[in-house]
RNA sequence: GGCCCCGUCGUCUAGCGGUUAGGACACCGGCCUUUCACGCCGGCGGCACGGGUUCGAGUCCCGUCGGGGUCACCA
């Protein structure tokens, strides 16, 4: 067996000639973690890179796990990282009828046989093949029977015995599977409700998939449903198995896509992110989401599996964060300023100046929203790092502040020029160094010693508040 | 265990027979500077191992080791 890349000349072709046609299929059973928005993520993009259709089918056939609330989860996760489907959803659940049909085809045509082999009996013959040190493929002679018995039974499907099936991959290279690794696998129960590797099929050639573009869990799977498409006369879909994502911790599997919003993280830098996990452009790291659907092709994708790095994810939203346009940034702080108490509209003139000057200081909209409140808080409620303050509210240093208030109260145009002015004015009178008031200043307009340009930051704070803070400034 | 896939700095990756093996995150220095960031400059650090093929191998072949996936009347 081997894989090799296949000649990309022949799909390119194919695709030119008919419209690309891909789908997430999520079961929903939770929410939507990284893993699967990924794989959303590069159906979409190829979809997009192609001017192809993006479908969105629920597999909720397992009614004791499936919920509407995931459903829904997952949706508003799509929606939110701006992955919009095509056409209409599709629930597998309500596509009992076909399901019906494809098996009645199967049956008739002798595809499937009953079988009547029991849990025991397969566990049995599994235990003695692992015993002699063989691997366990389901063969029984309910294939061959001739009569029908009177005893429970399900539709397995007639695998040949030889040859091979062979398809190529479009991240995987040829892949080749001897026939008789591939069992006989269950398609329907005997009441005649389908079995995944069945319904896939049938909802994917309903859909009229093009392109399955799916884990890299379900390569062995490939095979079998290849097997069911040529039994059921329909059109074989290209495969593009992507690699998965590794080193995942418990608690990053289980998150999901907004427990990442509501960290602080932007859309587009989290699709920036998960997109270049399998993916690449050269060296570039950065790109709008228009760039990436301008850029992606699943024939750049990787084969080898890849594991988040937290860090970099973080310094790739930052990237978004100061590529961000300003009074978007300032609608999407908005939120999470809520969170801490701040209560700010949008167009607020100071908040958009207040984004600018903290952009760059903030990795995640939740960082950026802790670092804005002190603009906002009334000043007698700043809170301060007590550090900070013992540190720098020296007898002296809170004189200068004192000093330095009284003469700003005279700056009539409350701007960057004039207040920086008018401090260089007095210290240079003083004979003192800006650095001997900076840091003071700082931790009485900020309450920390980190923040933005002393200039900057008393603009955008106002004349009021700025004097109000310097002069409520006390030793201790 | 059978079958399949993968293996370039710690991490994400570029590379597609001839490169001083490039970039990014992180880390360590330095610069900038009113602090913290941003930014800029520099450093550390990698082709898993062993055989072939070839004038020449990170690139091709085989093996070993390591990692992953899959072996349901789940999807």
């Amino acid at each position: 067996m081997s894989a090799r890349r296949p000649n990309p000349n022949g799909s390119e072709k194919r695709m030119i000639m008919s419209e690309v046609r891909v789908r997430f299929a999520p079961s929903p059973t939770g929410v939507l973690h990284l893993g699967g928005a990924r794989t959303a993520l590069f159906n979409y993009l190829f979809a997009r890179h192609t001017g192809g259709k993006f479908l969105l089918r629920i597999e909720d056939t397992d009614r004791e796990r499936s919920t509407d609330e995931s459903t829904q989860a997952i949706i508003d996760a799509m929606n939110w990282l701006g992955m919009h489907h095509d056409e209409e959803i599709v629930y597998q659940s309500k596509r009992i009828d076909a399901h019906r049909e494809a098996l009645d085809t199967l049956i008739a045509q002798k595809s499937v046989y009953k079988c009547y082999c029991t849990a025991e009996d397969r566990n049995k013959a599994r235990e003695k093949a692992e015993a002699e040190g063989g691997s366990y493929i389901h063969r029984c002679d309910c294939r061959d029977m001739e009569t029908e018995k009177e005893e429970a039974f399900v539709w397995r499907f007639r695998m040949p015995k030889e040859g091979e099936t062979v398809f190529d991959d479009i991240v995987q290279g040829t892949i080749t599977t001897a026939n008789r690794e591939i069992e006989d696998l269950v398609v329907a129960r005997q009441d005649g409700s389908p079995l995944y590797n069945f319904v896939v099929v049938v909802d994917d050639a309903f859909q009229r998939v093009t392109h399955v573009v799916r884990g890299k869990d379900h390569l062995t799977n490939t095979p079998k449903q290849i097997q069911i498409y040529q039994a059921l006369g329909l059109p074989v879909p290209k495969f593009a198995h992507l690699p998965l994502i590794l080193g995942l911790s418990k608690r990053l599997r289980s998150a999901g896509v907004e427990s990442y919003r509501d960290q602080g993280y932007l859309a587009s830098g989290l699709n920036n992110y998960i997109s270049r996990l399998g993916w690449s452009h050269g060296d570039q790291e950065i790109f709008t989401f228009a760039e990436i659907i301008e850029k992606f092709d699943l024939k750049d994708v990787n084969r080898s599996e890849g594991s988040l790095d937290m860090q970099k994810m973080e310094w790739v939203n930052q990237q978004h964060l100061q590529n961000c346009d300003g009074a978007m940034l300032a609608e999407l702080v908005v939120p999470f300023l809520a969170k801490e108490g701040i209560v700010v509209n949008a167009a607020d003139g100071k908040l958009l100046a207040a984004v600018e000057t903290m952009r760059a200081r903030a990795k995640t909209l939740v960082e950026l929203a802790q670092n804005m409140k002190f603009y906002f808080v009334a000043d007698d409620q700043l809170e301060f790092d007590e550090k900070a303050r013992a540190k720098f509210y020296t007898e002296t240093a809170v004189t200068y502040l004192q000093e330095m208030a009284e003469n700003l109260a005279e700056v009539s145009e409350w701007t960057e020029e004039a207040i920086s002015e008018n401090v260089n004015t007095y210290i240079a009178q003083k004979g003192i160094k800006l650095k001997d008031v900076a840091q003071p200043s700082r931790v009485a307009l900020v309450g920390r010693a980190a923040g933005p340009g002393l200039w900057e930051t008393m603009a955008v704070l106002g004349k009021e508040s700025s004097l109000k803070r310097l002069t409520q400034a006390k030793s201790e």
